[in-house]
DNA sequence: ACCACATGTAATAATATTATTACACATGAT
DNA sequence: ATCATGTGTAATAATATTATTACATGTGGT
């Protein structure tokens, strides 16, 4: 089963949960949007976002490791380090087909105690 | 812009985030998985699934809130009550262009603090 | 009366996410 | 030297999610 969504190429559940993490916050929406139009900076987004750096890093974190997200160290004309993010392109189809095979996958170990 | 997909009716961004956060976790995609095959109740969901029924609870909550499933009481024919949960249709299509509309109606308040 | 199995939820514990604050360091311009 | 702007992260606080335990209630059958 070959599954190629986009630039993003998603095979196991852990992958789509990341997704769908990733997707789950307003702000990561909402950096994603920006991202959409070029890349940007973090303390450009940052300001775009309207967070804090620290939150901004924590939030590209996440969308990174759902490789929604991309980033690479640039020196700019004024020797100054930055750091730009850039969005991936993806073309996510969720049906309960999808979702149906990856639950064949899933099993839940201990959660459920004494019942 | 009208846009509907599948059974779900999804308008605003607070609509996708509950759909994405829904499917953030490996015991709810289990869940859809599980009622893709036919509506079932809620205890023996529970021991498919192999979780606790307070803990099913708390999942089959969230996928309602998405309004990814739905509920319905009945009486057995022994005569116990039984409550059955069933899998919404849904075809999500997933864009950046989706999300880039979706983000225009986003808007961070305080998050940032000093900075 | 008691068991097996269904319903539901309140209270709490454990863990994870989200947010804030306070740092440190580098460059170029004034 | 100091300021403005960029980088990064450690430590903590606040909040939310996830998981557990312990109940209470109802039905039908033995």
């Amino acid at each position: 089963m070959e599954n190629f969504v986009g630039d993003l190429n998603l095979k196991r559940y852990e992958d789509y949960v990341n997704v769908f993490d990733a997707l789950s916050h307003p702000a990561r929406i909402k950096i994603i949007g920006i991202l959409a139009e070029g890349r940007q900076y973090v303390s450009e987004l940052a300001r775009l976002v309207n967070i804090s750096r620290p939150l901004l890093y924590m939030h590209l974190k996440k969308l990174e490791t759902a490789r929604l997200v991309t980033s690479t160290m640039e020196l700019s004309d004024s020797g100054k380090a930055m750091k730009f993010y850039a969005l991936e392109d993806f073309d996510l189809h969720i049906t309960r087909e999808l979702l149906k095979q990856l639950s064949e996958n899933i099993i839940i170990e201990n959660p459920g105690g004494k019942e």
